[in-house]
DNA sequence: TGCGGTAGTGTAAACGATTACAATTTTCAT
DNA sequence: ATGAAAATTGTAATCGTTTACACTACCGCA
């Protein structure tokens, strides 16, 4: 490994005067700039991190932390966040937590080992921000799942406002008996129940049954199969997230149901597959790439001021009105 | 932050000793070990991972360099890595190239400067391992695309036989006019069209159509648009990778025909919703468990037997046969 | 002429760990 | 009791940077 002691004793300088010149924050004779540079050059010198992230503490990476990198809207934000963050000269680590609270933790203590500049995450159920060591010292952008902390910057989805409408939209093509399959694993799951509710409410009508649930493929699957074998079932099913309404979507095909005549199926996130299928898959979209880049923003805002007062980002989601629930 | 320091303060020793009780490389007295380990929880003490690197020139960090993260067989393949190097008391950097040789080798530069004990990734087309600084000096694992290199470690699927294979179970089912869409980004295109066109010539038959093309969604619908608009049109279409998977089958939707009697689909990678439409498509399942697993044992081989002569492991495909290519 | 200011550079101390080497204490066979 | 070997611990160098501080040279101005 060719070190700055290399450089500097080809150009004949001190290490300290090689690292102005690479730094560019100090006045250096034109003739010594062109000789280390040429040096740096030549002995095709790169500077090494690790070193200067121990002395300097701290680094040009930022840490991405999610529950589930096979969801698509998790793999969506990391794209729109490397994106801005590789527009400031920084890269991006990816850290999979798969809804484990251990692994959360491990995850971000290595993380701020690593001296990252700061961290977009989006927290499991349990995650107390106050019980953390690192709490205080490493800024932090909280991503689609709102915590209970007012000092802390997130950028969220106005879910209930999104359930709400994704529910008053099947009640006004004609669906009554409406089940709500919801995530367990997050506030998300949550707030998009209290919107399906509220919007049951303001239309006089009962939840035909709603069920809090791992928010995986199979549990889906397994629930959905369960309501729709009843002699009552629904006449339609509002899933909070995509991987739910896979589940779904597949019960209500392998219980011989028509959809959209005999069951509804809706749900969160705009996946290659939820076009695809027939009929195709009515939605609320969400703004990945806006919520990722609006994230990286705050963190970076964060980074350059820590004091700044936190803000909470609320973007709206959009729906997608396909044939699944296109009424009876 | 808490240094090693100030537990040896504590603890009433110097640092070696604390080093030395958390390395358990050594012989220590039981009284002192348990005053240091005292310390160390007392004081909250984490050690810093940046000044051990420094320190002994590598990491229990691996990379993992994909082209696609938005590809569900790359964040497979990640969930793979990840498991495997928890086992081993590493961690995983996920880095996307989205198919861009300069964020290769800018993620590559990062990965090698951030003293990762080793990568695994999947090459861009245009990537030379010769022409890189970090050849020698960086354990490498090659995965899905093979390089022209006889001396790096790969795990790959037979491409060949697997192309072979769903090539002629069309044909065994019926189809005559097969066309071939074929990802140029690398290598595993140029192998599947080999088997594809293998097949075929075996039974004496022509290809409807063979293109290769960009591997995204949008380029797999225009391009089959195009070939089943054609009066003569094909009666099947084999795809290299989902993305084209996925936009060759909305073609064969939006140009009205009946999938599998008009037209069958079928392609690579058992995706979610691979199996929820309907027809339900025919794939070759890559082991991507088993690639990424068989990757990070044999980059864990080569990070402790640098020497050890190189291994190119050639994992098989598997067949799962759906509704999409019945037969007429 | 003398003096403050600035440009340009070097010296050396950090950052926080690991580890070769040395020093001290114990153990134990004779 | 004694010396060699083993066990236990400490000292200090080292990894590759950055940067506070010190120093020299030169400039411009009174």
């Amino acid at each position: 490994m060719t070190s700055i002691k290399d450089v500097a004793k080809a150009a004949g300088v001190s290490t300290a005067t090689v690292s102005r010149v690479l730094a560019k924050n100090a006045p250096i004779k034109p003739e010594t700039r062109d000789r280390v540079l040429k040096a740096v050059a030549d002995l095709n010198y790169r500077p090494n991190l690790i070193a200067r992230s121990l002395r300097v503490q701290k680094s040009a990476k930022i840490g991405l932390v999610v529950s589930d990198i096979r969801n698509p809207f998790f793999t969506a934000i990391g794209r729109a966040v490397e994106d801005a963050a590789h527009e400031q000269g920084y890269s991006v680590l990816m850290c999979n937590t798969d809804e484990d609270p251990d692994k959360e933790e491990m995850y971000l203590n290595l993380l701020y080992d690593e001296n990252v500049a700061g961290v977009i995450f989006s927290p499991t159920h349990q995650f107390d921000i106050h019980s953390q060591t690192y709490n205080q010292k490493m800024p932090f952008v909280v991503i689609d799942r709102a915590i209970e902390s007012n000092d802390v910057d997130m950028v969220l989805l106005d879910n209930v406002a999104a359930a709400h409408e994704l529910t008053e939209h099947l009640i006004n093509n004609g669906y009554k008996k409406l089940a709500g399959l919801f995530g367990d694993a997050s506030t998300t799951g949550q707030e998009r129940s209290r919107g399906f509710h509220k919007a049951l409410k303001d239309h006089q009508l009962n939840p035909a049954a709603a069920h809090f649930i791992s928010p995986r493929i199979q549990q889906g699957y397994e629930t959905a199969m369960n309501l729709l074998s009843q002699p009552n079932r629904p006449d339609a099913i509002f899933t909070s997230n995509s991987m739910l309404t896979a589940g779904a979507y597949k019960a209500a095909r392998d219980s011989k149901l028509n959809v959209p005549k005999d069951v509804a199926v809706v749900g969160f996130d705009d996946t290659t597959w939820g076009a695809l299928v027939d009929p195709p898959i009515t939605v609320i979209e969400q703004p990945t790439e806006e919520i990722g880049r609006t994230a990286t923003e705050l963190l970076f805002q964060r980074i350059q001021e820590p004091s700044r007062s936190p803000k909470t980002v609320i973007l709206k989601g959009s729906l997608i009105a396909r044939g699944s629930s296109k009424g009876k």
